[in-house]
DNA sequence: CCTTGCTCTGAAAACGGTTGCAAACATCCA
DNA sequence: TGGATGTTTGCAACCGTTTTCAGAGCAAGG
């Protein structure tokens, strides 16, 4: 399958070199009889440009990256599939940069792809501001479910504030009172949001804020596990958890199967997320769902247009709504200590 | 922070750019003193040379590529992770394709490749071999973990029928005789070298092969789920489960739980691949470890070998072994039916 | 009929490297 | 000492585009 080039194009329609990569860059530029021919020869032997030479000569920049801290965790690996198809739709490189939240790593990556001219890189939650920081004066940037709080950036987001509020609200109305929550690493912007969501709920309905019902996890199911440890040392142990996200929530449900406590009947639980790959298991999580698909394509779209026009894009944010996935690990509390019967049922 | 050019560091030796090229690809060819002056001068200006111009003069081919069929799965998300940092410590561009099992993108991620040029792509178990084929008459090609049946192809795989012995034989030695086998899907070589290992164990120890012992699934989760399922219907159970993966073994180990069943107990069971992620759950599986770090250090160190010597490099295939990781879903089978005394153990 | 101002087109110079070729020089052997 | 051979080096062409610039053609305006 032979390559064509412009030149040859040019040749079989008898014009110059000029008008065919004009065609290609500026079809305004050439008048029709020429376009329609150039055009439908390209089409009959299949042109395509040569990306390096294009690249070399226009200096342009080109391609693109996406950061996340841990592909191993299923919501990261969900945008990079999300991101890794719309990027392909468009023909576009992607480099996958699994940065295993390793600032060295992440310096190494972000070295290279400047050096390769980048035209721009996403960013999900948990890269270091330094690294963002070097970026964003180098190339275009769009921050997913990352709140850059300095100035304004180009930022995709969940509500997680609000579907902090949600989860809490449903569990008061569930009458549950004594609420534990695992909470995100700290600096963590979706996660503390989360959190504020959660608290503030809580205060809205005249609930105190207890701090001793909150425990700081990871992300990471072991600290699902010690979670549920650490709540069960307490004099009165809360009726429901809430979780910052999914893989927390999985391990107190594995961590109270293994001390035979029964989600919901002995505790409720609520997560975060909503990631697909453990919605097989037999009791389904209760959770609030991110809309990672539309997190991924809006964060795609804003690239695209900072791409396109070259100005200064004006840096927007947009907030993507979440939903309460009601599941099967949540259950009305009942005031009365739980009875024999009521275990027994 | 200026980019240099190779003419500017020509000049900034008194030499022509030609030598400082040679230095770059083919230090024999320049003597020693101007050898060192032009790379003391690279060194002091930070040169680095710009990859396009390189491709577009040089013709060669650049970039690697990655095809995993779902990279949802753990193990291959693995592999991504792994082959990831391996390019990006060599500097060369990865484009991670996500075929997400499905033909149509398979082909537009290929078209798209080779199209620019791709120096060479790894192919991971289960994309179709008609890509495969289309892949290897265009660029250079290793499989990880598929074994290309038809003629030698440079593969590196792990020592699948050896792992399916292992662990047949282990619970032989526990004294399982009825023990069912979870198979992945027909026509990947991975998995039914493990099966051929079960069955050929079986057979080595006299014991007669029997079909309704097999389930076939598909490798995820669900199969797991439905393969106990299918396994209590048997009238005579098996008391130990060979699962070719540990995602089906985890569905196992779930519906196992939602039956009040308990592993090891009433049942046994082993896994295949040994994911991380899966061993943070409480009970800890039995499974047979593929060494999926080797795996991917091997093949991408014969792709490196592929490209450097351009010549038709031999196909080779790298057999990595596997290695049988005691946890706690197995147990000695007796012989005589569990009493209700051992039950309550 | 001559300007003027468009619109279209082509020539040619980049872009930053690689590489074939030949010149310059050193080395070796007869 | 002279020619053959081998090693270094620089010149210049080329890779396939983009883009500037100027010229050609043409319509409109005076």
């Amino acid at each position: 399958m032979k390559r064509y080039t412009i030149t040859e194009i040019a040749r079989l329609c008898g014009t110059s070199p000029s008008s065919v990569s004009r065609v290609l860059n500026n079809p305004g530029l050439v008048a029709e009889p020429l376009r329609g021919r150039i055009r439908a020869a390209m089409e009959e032997v299949g042109y395509r440009p040569n990306p390096f030479a294009s690249r070399l000569s226009s200096k342009s920049r080109w391609g693109l990256a996406l950061f996340v801290f841990d592909i191993l965790n299923p919501f990261f690996t969900l945008i990079v599939r999300k991101i890794s198809h719309l990027a392909m739709e468009q023909r576009i490189p992607l480099t996958v940069c699994d940065t295993e939240n390793n600032e060295e790593k992440e310096r190494i990556f972000l070295d290279y792809l400047l050096e390769n001219k980048i035209a721009g890189v996403i960013f999900g939650e948990g890269i270091s501001l330094q690294t963002i920081e070097r970026a964003r004066k180098a190339t275009e940037i769009v921050l997913i479910d990352r709140h850059y709080r300095e100035e304004p950036l180009s930022e995709v987001c969940s509500d997680n504030y609000s579907g902090g509020c949600q989860a809490t609200e449903y569990l008061l109305q569930l009458n549950h009172r004594t609420i534990g929550f695992i909470s995100g690493p700290a600096g963590w912007a979706s996660a503390e949001e989360r959190f504020r969501g959660y608290r503030e709920t809580l205060e809205r309905h005249n609930l105190p804020f207890r701090p001793e019902l909150v425990y700081q996890g990871d992300l990471r199911f072991e600290s699902g596990i010690n979670a549920l440890e650490y709540f069960l040392t307490l004099p009165e142990w809360p009726t429901a958890i809430f979780s910052a996200n999914d893989q927390m929530a999985f391990g107190v449900l594995t961590k109270a199967g293994s001390l035979n406590m029964s989600i919901p009947r002995d505790i409720s639980l609520i997560g975060f997320d909503d990631i697909p790959l453990y919605s097989p298991y037999t009791t389904k999580l209760t959770t609030v769902r991110q809309n990672i698909d539309e997190l991924c394509t809006r964060a795609f779209a804003i690239m695209m247009a900072k791409l396109d026009r070259r100005e200064e894009a004006d840096s927007e944010r947009i907030v993507v709504p979440t939903r309460l996935m009601v599941g099967e690990t949540c259950g009305m509390y009942a005031a009365a200590p739980r009875s024999a019967l009521e275990r027994g049922r």
